[in-house]
RNA sequence: GGGCGAUUAGCGCAGCGGUAGCGCACUUCCCUGACACGGAAGGGGUCGCAGGUCCGAUUCCUGCAUCGCCCACCA
């Protein structure tokens, strides 16, 4: 630093610390991030999953977001204009509870909205006898973006330390006044289309919450139950049959054998009657009823489980539902039970919850002496709604669908070719697609009875009778979304014909949180509300997310935007795969083995931790692993430290001259087989190969190429110091996508023009027309001479008579011959090409 | 039960038809004219098991085992 000009500069960073506040301002100033909107093909769009923005911030969060992360800033570097928006996802249960919670309120969807609505909290403690205010549905999503914004700024905050190249400015939420135009304008669409239909019919439904629930949205659970024997009475003796659910006998409508079992051949065309209620049931005959399974004849309730809905659709079996939407025993005995006992019996059950129901009705036929022996503990897999805590009842309702090719064929058939056609990254992934999408077997049911969330945009006439009119809606115009049912009146009602005959009603229910998700590529892309920027981006080139949410998000997403365009929504889906805590177990907030992840960002610094994210390659479980950040921290400082010397030595930054000298040459060829290979791993998402290519050269760079050559280049020898900076150059640019603070640091000493390395070129590989052989038989030596300097216990600048080079590499290494005489501190520095294995032999 | 992945040095991971590689940790050495928030050198593995294909398998095929994930399984 002993020229002139250089004494304004501030002193070069030895640390990285402090860089991340320093260059995160200068981006945002410079606006480094933004998309330019220069249109196809140019453009690169980027699908970003919207965190949720009510749930903990995870160091999960830190290692996905930082792989897409890679991906953006490699492709700006390749000269695309990227479009990297971000989403903020606050819509669904999660933040509904925050809400009420926070805020003190609950949804009443008969409420207005009010304008002047206070809140009765504001964070903090309730008062102990607080009792939580009702508010209308419009109120709620105000108080929501209003919690939201809290909560997304420390999102974006974390976004930011972690050094997203976000474009800022364009971000949207999945409760925002957009997602719900979007979400009812493209609802209204599939409506139009014969897309979206509703029916009465049997759904998944969670007791707990009280809301229908979808296929996705299932988990498989270990569950304990009791088997119980139970006697029918037919004309020739009892039928014995197990079941794990005696509950639901009230609600018995047959009793089902295989048509193969000779056992039950006797009972066709017969009837039995329950026990406790007799009621007559039939004995009838269907392939689904296994033969080992308990006594090889099942009771067929209105509804146990899947196999009931489907003997009772096949068989057009009777309804006799008993369990009400709070998975209690209906409060008054069904016509359908008529002797005097068996209304004794059912009133008993009454209002209680299956569970108590199953202890209770198990009582009262050990009573009647219709239960043989005593109930046998079981444990089986029941579905449970993955936020739920009691097990899925089916319940027949009223309910919203989106076809999704479970009963279409055509469609499925599609749905499998789009998975196809999509590049999964791992390739393996697109097997999970494929088995959903093979193992569907409902449509989609999107509607929830929930207070808050998108809103259907639908009423329904009241007739005369005051009943709702459900055949034909009554929908909005397009330019009127979006709309909230529950607080605005259809075109041509008055407010007053509410709930009155002759009037209307709303539809009370909300969308599922994944049918606004679905059309993120969509609302991110400016559908229906920017043509231009629509006509960019769209379709998008990348959807990053994780794999637990196939078979919702990205599923969801291909079939919406199939059925709106006949496209995919993008040509290539990243995974990443789980954080796990350093004992391998899963991270979850349960187990309480969270890392926050603004500690390790302090502790080891931007650079550190992202390079622990990158180090891990897509879709594959990594643990959680400070050692990780330890390494990325001493890289990201090597490179500083590095980038001084090497300006040092080049005599700072100015224009770079041209490299003569066949080790130097040597040297920027083996670097163009870096870069070669560092950018196929990046263009096939394997960023983990890419960085450890980079770094292999780097450190190579730093132990073998500068101890060569910096003799020489102290000298003031022009091809070394070129040779030095263009390497360099190389080096910040190659690493920029993965530690963009240091490299960024670094680049302004070389370029004090001022342009950021994120801007710059990705290095295309020169050739030099000298083989790399050279510089790597050279380093080679040096390493063997250094080993015979260690086996003497002496330290490396120890000063030797003469060092002979050997073998097979003798003739490579010649062309660094007084290279290596310096860097080893030799008198006389010999080659002798050989057969042989290359070897050094160093007198003392 | 079906599918998908994993199984390589104490730990974390690469690799992939030609008799094993990286990082951490470990041992020894070096404050060498960039860096001690550093550097050099070294020890350590019959690549889960059993078959098969091949001149040759850790790498391909077939079984098996263990672990993980997804789906199905509620009588």
């Amino acid at each position: 630093m002993s020229e002139e000009g250089n004494q304004e500069q501030p002193e070069r960073a030895k640390t990285v610390d402090g860089l991340e506040e320093k260059w995160t301002r200068w981006w945002s100033e410079k606006k480094i991030y933004e998309y330019r909107g220069e249109g196809r093909p140019g453009t690169y769009s980027i699908d970003t999953p919207p965190p949720t923005v009510s749930g903990h911030l995870h160091v999960g969060h830190v290692f996905s977001y930082t792989h897409t992360d890679i991906i953006a800033r490699y492709k700006r570097m390749r000269g695309f204009d990227v479009f990297y928006p971000m989403g903020w996802d606050d819509n669904g249960l999660p933040t509904e509870r925050r809400v009420q919670n926070y805020f003190g309120v609950f949804v009443d969807t008969s409420l207005k909205f009010d304008p002047s609505f206070k809140p009765p909290l504001e964070g903090g403690k309730a008062p102990k006898d607080f009792r939580a205010v009702p508010c209308s549905r419009q109120n709620f999503i105000e108080l929501c973006e209003k919690l939201s914004q809290k909560d997304e700024e420390q999102f974006k905050d974390l976004w930011v330390k972690l050094g997203l190249s976000v474009d800022w400015s364009r971000t949207y939420h999945t409760i925002g006044r957009e997602c719900r135009r979007i979400s009812q304008l493209e609802f209204l669409r599939n409506l139009e289309r014969g897309q979206a239909y509703q029916k009465m019919a049997p759904v998944l439904w969670d007791t707990t919450f009280q809301t229908a629930v979808s296929q996705a949205e299932l988990e498989g659970r270990e569950y304990p139950g009791f088997y119980h024997k139970l006697l029918f009475h037919g004309e020739g003796g009892d039928v014995a049959i197990e079941t794990t659910r005696p509950e639901l006998l009230a609600a018995c409508v047959a009793l089902i054998a295989n048509p193969k079992d000779p056992r039950y051949a006797r009972l066709k065309g017969k009837s039995v009657r329950t026990p406790l209620f007799g009621v007559q049931v039939p004995v009838l005959f269907h392939e689904a009823a296994e033969m080992d399974k308990g006594a090889g004849i099942a009771m067929c309730c209105t509804f146990g489980d899947a196999t009931d809905v489907q003997w009772w659709r096949e068989m057009d079996l009777p309804l006799r539902p008993i369990l009400t939407k709070s998975g209690r025993i209906c409060p008054q005995v069904p016509e359908w039970i008529e002797s005097e006992e068996g209304k004794r019996a059912f009133e008993k059950l009454e209002n209680l919850t299956a569970f108590s129901a199953r202890k209770e009705i198990a009582a009262l036929l050990k009573e009647s002496g219709e239960m043989e022996g005593e109930p046998v503990p079981t444990s089986r897999m029941a579905n449970f709604y993955e936020k739920g805590s009691k097990p899925i009842e089916i319940l027949p309702s009223r309910q919203w669908y989106i076809v999704n090719g479970s009963h279409d064929e055509k469609l499925r058939e599609k749905m499998l070719e789009c998975g196809r056609a999509l590049s999964f990254h791992p390739a393996f992934m697109e097997k999970r697609y494929e088995n959903w999408v093979e193992g569907l077997s409902q449509d989609w049911l999107i509607s929830r009875q929930r207070f808050f969330g998108i809103p259907f945009p639908v009423w329904y006439r009241v007739t005369k009778e005051g009943d709702a009119d459900y055949s034909s809606p009554l929908l909005p115009s397009p330019e009127d979304l979006p709309v909230d049912p529950s607080s605005q009146a259809p075109r041509g009602f008055k407010e007053e014909m509410r709930g009155k005959p002759g009037g209307f009603v709303a539809e009370p229910d909300v969308m599922d949180t994944w049918a606004g998700s679905s059309l993120t590529p969509l609302l991110a892309s400016g559908w229906k509300r920017d043509e231009g920027l629509f006509e960019k981006t769209f379709p998008m080139d990348l959807r990053p997310q994780g794999q637990d949410i196939i078979r919702t998000w990205l599923f969801d997403t291909v079939l919406r935007t199939w059925m709106e365009f006949e496209k995919l929504p993008w040509k290539d889906v990243a995974l990443s795969g789980w954080i796990l805590d350093p004992d391998h177990k899963k991270m979850s907030k349960s187990k309480g083995n969270v890392v926050v992840p603004k500690e390790p960002i302090e502790a080891y610094g931007p650079d550190a931790v992202r390079y622990w994210a990158a180090s891990a390659k897509l879709g594959v479980d990594t643990a959680y692993d400070e050692g990780e950040m330890k390494i990325g921290r001493r890289l990201a400082n090597k490179i500083l430290n590095a980038s001084n010397f090497v300006l040092e030595l080049g005599s700072g930054e100015g224009e770079i001259g041209r490299v003569t000298s066949r080790l130097d040459l040597s040297l920027l060829s083996a670097l163009a087989e870096s870069e070669k290979r560092a950018t196929q791993a990046l263009e096939a998402f394997d960023h983990a190969s890419a960085l450890q290519e980079i770094e292999t050269f780097f450190w190579s760079f730093c132990d073998d190429y500068i101890e060569l050559v910096k003799d020489r280049a102290y000298r003031g020898d022009e091809s070394a110091r070129n040779a030095l900076r263009i390497a360099i150059d190389a080096i910040l640019a190659l690493f920029a996508p993965f530690l963009p603070f240091v490299t960024e640091e670094a680049w302004h000493w070389a370029h004090p023009e001022g342009l950021s390395v994120h801007l710059s070129a990705w290095p295309e590989p020169v050739p030099t027309g000298e083989s790399p052989e050279g510089y790597r038989q050279a380093a080679l030596c040096l390493s063997m001479i250094r080993k015979q300097k260690s086996e003497k216990k002496a330290s490396l600048k120890t000063e030797v008579e003469s060092a002979k080079i050997f073998g097979r590499g003798a003739a490579a290494a010649s062309i660094a011959a007084c290279d290596l005489k310096a860097a080893v501190h030799a008198k006389n520095m010999e080659f002798a090409p050989g057969e042989g294995e290359t070897g050094a032999k160093v007198e003392f």
